[in-house]
DNA sequence: TGTACATCAGTGAACGCGCGTTCACTGATGTAC
DNA sequence: TGTACATCAGTGAACGCGCGTTCACTGATGTAC
């Protein structure tokens, strides 16, 4: 098929970058090539070029296609649940088993220390965790009389133990503390507030 | 220098295993291959497959090596200064600057989630995760009245809290909010206990 | 201790493979009349 | 509305490269006398 209206080219331009974004938290950013991705969006990877600048550029759009429904999922779980139910919601095991479908900050938070200084995914990454530690201190119940910052502490804090619980019980699924990893971080921080 | 001797071919063997151990650590699993191990360690690739069996047995043994030595560091801290010795050591910025030297855990824990089910570096990567989870457990200050099992769910939330910050600080390095992943968050666990 | 020879640690060329990227080509889409 | 043609999205072969792995070969090490 040589040629495609439009608005059929800007789909499979957004086909791409929602593929790339499910196979790289699936399996990282050197885990997964530009021909698998473009087949993925039911092309073939010469079309690649016409859509992306390179593999560089697409991996910072899926990125930041991927943190902005993930932002999206914690806005909507703050306002229904508060910090409870955005501690519940994210430390499900359903979270744990579809890393492709979950959050891009435990998948790839490993992968983007070793991205080069200069790459591009690393101010979308930046954005999003400053925006991310914005609500999650907006959730802290701190005292009135709590010294000023307290609560973007204890967002650090939280943000800290939640991806690295997930990150956790994912590196040791099949043993038995995978589960342990989930429940009990999240009854010790639900606990502590 | 076609032969060394066995001495020498000993030494050349941990060589690799422990060049493997520091490169994996800073580039992943996927981020650096058999020729620059090799390298690394003094020779050529050619030499690899008389000492391991496959990249895959490499990278079991250079984790366990890893683990080795990351584990006794844990136990001199904890010696030192208990659970906030542990704390202030493992969140500290020549930690998250030198990933080659410090943890394994916070440097691997994203490849480990994606290593197929039966690789031979996880039960090497569960089995330390255990022996960690325990060390933890054993330096928490709970209440004597407290329900038991209260300290495993402390030293869970702890590992998840310190790797997770460690992991954020590199994923953000750069930005403003790295050294808060790690100054603050290295408070509010202090703070907590 | 000295000599003769078998062993085997390390070398570097070679393999098949998949990567990121480029490009001549195809033919449906979009446009000008 | 219909026709003629330029545009350009997608295709698939091709590139150079580095990977994991194999292997014939080299020559110092280790051993038997």
């Amino acid at each position: 098929m040589p040629r495609v209206s439009r608005r059929q080219a800007d789909l499979n331009r957004e086909a791409i970058k929602l593929a790339a974004a499910r196979l790289y938290r699936e399996r990282g950013f050197d885990g997964v090539g530009i021909p698998e991705i473009t087949r993925a969006a039911g092309l073939t990877h010469g079309s690649f070029y016409g859509h992306f600048e390179s593999k560089e550029a697409l991996a910072a759009e899926a990125l930041a296609a991927g943190l902005d429904i993930g932002m999206q999922r914690w806005e909507t779980r703050a306002a229904q649940g508060g910090r409870e139910g955005l501690i519940r919601g994210y430390l499900a095991t359903r979270n744990r088993d579809t890393p492709g479908d979950a959050c891009p900050i435990a998948a790839l938070a490993g992968d983007m220390a070793r991205q080069p200084a200069d790459a591009p995914t690393r101010p979308v990454f930046n954005m999003a965790i400053g925006m991310l530690l914005k609500k999650l201190a907006a959730v802290q119940a701190v005292q009135p009389d709590a010294p000023a910052g307290i609560d973007e502490q204890k967002a650090l804090a939280d943000l800290s133990a939640m991806v690295g619980a997930l990150i956790m019980s994912r590196a040791t699924i099949g043993s038995d503390v995978s589960d342990k990893f989930l429940s009990l971080v999240s009854a010790e921080l639900i606990a502590k507030a």
